[in-house]
DNA sequence: CATGGGTGTGACCGGTCGGTAACAAGCAGA
DNA sequence: TCTGCTTGTTACCGACCGGTCACACCCATG
């Protein structure tokens, strides 16, 4: 039998373990705070293989960061799965969705810290964080749209940094700051965008 | 003659140039990505200087987190000075000028963007970044019931929001991201909360 | 001239950083 | 059994980190 498939508690490969060590390190000590030994150490495994499997420091980061950026994806698709043709529930889902994650995941995004933290320019991790970001946002002014909504190019906008802004506000201020009110926010800036009012 | 006196481009005190020296070279490398020998040398003295105005590089952040602090504190008296007894135009005024920074200073928020760098529970830093956004949030609460608009706290919050997540997304996007429409989704915001619509 | 406080200099400390070399061990398929 | 790839181990590299030491210096005051 094959060892790698013997048990439940099964070893994952050393690659996958190094990235999932350092998605969780990076979020608690910052990509700068963290190590490339304390997080081939977290995976069970050295530093050499670490550096066989990713070039660089700086490999490792992206990587780290696509991986945020599909889990981000898988969201929507499961979004437009429980809500498929109804653009206007997918967006009240999009923003209890987005509530229960900012209480439950109080270090933020993933990439919007990394693009804090990393204040070089070049650095490779920034055309991965635009693209993700410019992303997410057209999928919420597509969501906008097609929910016929006023103005969705303003109202994916809003969304987009009222989100932000709330999970900056909890690391900055924790849970009795704004972001306690993200979704009263939320709901209330899709109303002034709803055809029945004052266009 | 006094030799700290003599001329216009006079020397200031090593200790001011060692606070103006940090905070410039934090905003553009990153609190965790720059040395203290490297802020000594860019304020033309040494570490040793440095240490014995500052116990550790901790309290130097610390120092010029409060010297921000300050700096945003005028900006509320120069408000309410522009526009006396008028908290209406005040908060204009704000959305106005924080749409300026926002364009002028791409590097966004001191304090925000130290939060989200140190993840070190228990860093000095965190209470003044706490009280700070604390206390802006409180102003900005304050202007909104004197404008006599309805749900002052909602509406603070929304504004908070929207700016903290307008500068991560300058930072993450640049200008062509949500950032260019801060100063439209606040005044829709602000429009939402006029007691004349519906209450 | 003497004193003393703020400053400059350079060496130094232990520790950690990102990254590499060399070699042994395990394990797969042929 | 042989082969070849993936891992593990250890030591090492140069660079830099935050922080400290001893000592010389300048200069205003007395």
């Amino acid at each position: 039998m094959k060892k790698t498939a013997c048990n439940a508690e099964a070893k994952t490969s050393p690659r996958d373990r190094i990235v999932s060590s350092a998605c969780a390190l990076f979020r608690t000590h910052g990509i700068r705070g963290i190590g490339v030994d304390a997080i081939a150490q977290a995976a069970e495994t050295n530093k050499m293989t670490l550096y066989r499997h990713f070039g660089s420091k700086d490999d490792l980061v992206c990587e780290t960061l696509k991986v945020a950026s599909a889990q981000a994806a898988a969201l929507w698709d499961d979004l437009e799965n429980r809500f498929p043709d109804n653009p206007r529930a997918q967006i009240d889902g999009w923003v209890a969705g987005r509530a229960d994650c900012l209480a439950s995941e109080p270090h933020g995004c993933d990439l919007a810290n990394a693009a804090v933290e990393l204040k070089e320019d070049g650095h490779p991790a920034h055309v991965l964080i635009d693209r993700f970001k410019t992303e997410q946002r057209r999928r919420l002014e597509d969501l906008c749209r097609a929910a016929g909504l006023s103005d969705p190019e303003l109202l994916a906008d809003t969304l987009s940094m009222l989100l932000e802004g709330a999970r900056v506000s909890r690391i900055a201020t924790g849970d009795h700051g704004p972001a306690a009110r993200f979704e009263r926010a939320c709901h209330a800036a899709i109303a002034g965008h709803e055809r029945s009012k004052a266009g």
